[in-house]
DNA sequence: CCCGCGCTCCACCTTTCGATTGATGCCGGC
DNA sequence: GCCGGCATCAATCGAAAGGTGGAGCGCGGG
């Protein structure tokens, strides 16, 4: 309140235009804020990010569809003094949770967030304290609690394919497997989400977040 | 560019402040444009629609996951000298759009329009034009291409369920019905989809934003 | 007034799926 | 080195789901 402390640099990361001038309008009401830069794209994110010398970096992870915000985060994390990433994005898909924690974010927002947590949350983020949106902590919480909701690599592609509306035998010829197999790892997929039809496998899964739509 | 014409006079709803705040910025910029209240619910723009005179509502569609943006925009348009409803939503699904347009929607926009396209549209909306988005206009072509996409309300009811992972027999119990219906109803479903199997019907109405996720 | 469509239901038959059990090779960690 | 998880395949059996061909009823438009 009294100290001026030096004050937060921020890059903003977010493909709708809409959005960045309202995270530019939202955010630069907040004195100790500076906006370095805002962009349009994860490339532009990355690049800016090592170059502009910035405190946080906001990113969206949905980009036109082509999905790599998390990658991008890797990317600016992986390297030595780095920013600190804050996920803000629309959706609280549970892989989608887990895939930018794993990449190296800092905290996880959504869209629909109020000005005031979403500068505290930046406030946060540049002191290294993590900052998770409250629904996205229960859904934290919840995969915790449930341990068998990881499926396999193979599992996972298996699903995918089911919920593209494949049959077993599409599936077998699709993955050069036998039949046997595709029944196999959907067999596991049952018992690792606890239903009991591929129907019923393709909800889960969709509702958790494993399998992209 | 001469005649300063009578300004557009705009009303934005959005449950994202940070939306509501981009649009702001955005739309403030343009000298025509004046705006005379942003709120974050469907309610509050059907009571302010009526009262403050505007000419246009930029509304969102999906509120909070409660879903009755095409509804407050019937109840908007559904009065006498009305304002011009504008639809401006992140996702174009079949069914919003075509429920946006009974609703008597005069335009569709994607939240990631940039901001000269937003600012024509608003004009367009406001000379009683109607306005679409390119994605949007090209989906409705689409539409009107395929004749047997329209399912019936009934057949929409079975497919979601069975989207949500029930069988037949829980489907049948569900609605009150006999398992010999509930067959038929998806045997017309997947004639008029061209599919042969629940899942793939599944994956196809998902496509095309027939049924929620 | 009749035709079409949506909704409901029935019977029979075929195919697919799911449940069970069991087996093999591979890889990585303790 | 052994154990556990993953991926692969096999056989069998009962249960769902899909394919076919009807049929009756109500309602709204030509």
């Amino acid at each position: 309140m009294t100290a001026p402390a030096a004050p937060v640099r921020l890059l903003l990361a977010d493909d709708h235009p809409v959005v960045r001038a309202g995270l530019r309008a939202v955010l630069e009401t907040e004195p100790d804020f500076e906006i370095a830069a805002d962009v349009p794209t994860a490339e532009e994110a990355v690049e800016l990010a090592g170059r502009l010398d910035v405190d946080v970096v906001l990113m969206d992870l949905q980009f036109g569809g082509r999905m790599l915000g998390s990658r991008a985060t890797a990317e600016i994390t992986g390297r030595p003094g780095a920013p600190r990433v804050l996920i803000l994005t629309t959706y609280d898909s549970d892989a989608d949770i887990l895939a930018a924690i794993e990449a190296g974010a800092t905290g996880y927002l959504l869209k629909d967030a109020p000005p005031d947590e979403l500068a505290a949350a930046v406030r946060a983020a540049a002191a290294g304290k993590s900052a998770l949106a409250p629904t996205v902590a229960l859904r934290l919480m919840d995969r915790m609690r449930t341990p068998a909701t990881a499926l396999s690599r193979r599992e996972t592609e298996v699903l995918q394919l089911v919920a593209d509306g494949l049959s077993n035998a599409a599936i077998s010829k699709r993955l050069f497997l036998s039949q046997a197999t595709v029944k196999s790892h959907l067999v596991h997929i049952y018992s690792k989400l606890g239903v009991d039809s591929r129907t019923a496998a393709v909800a889960a899964a969709t509702a958790q977040g494993l399998i992209r739509r």
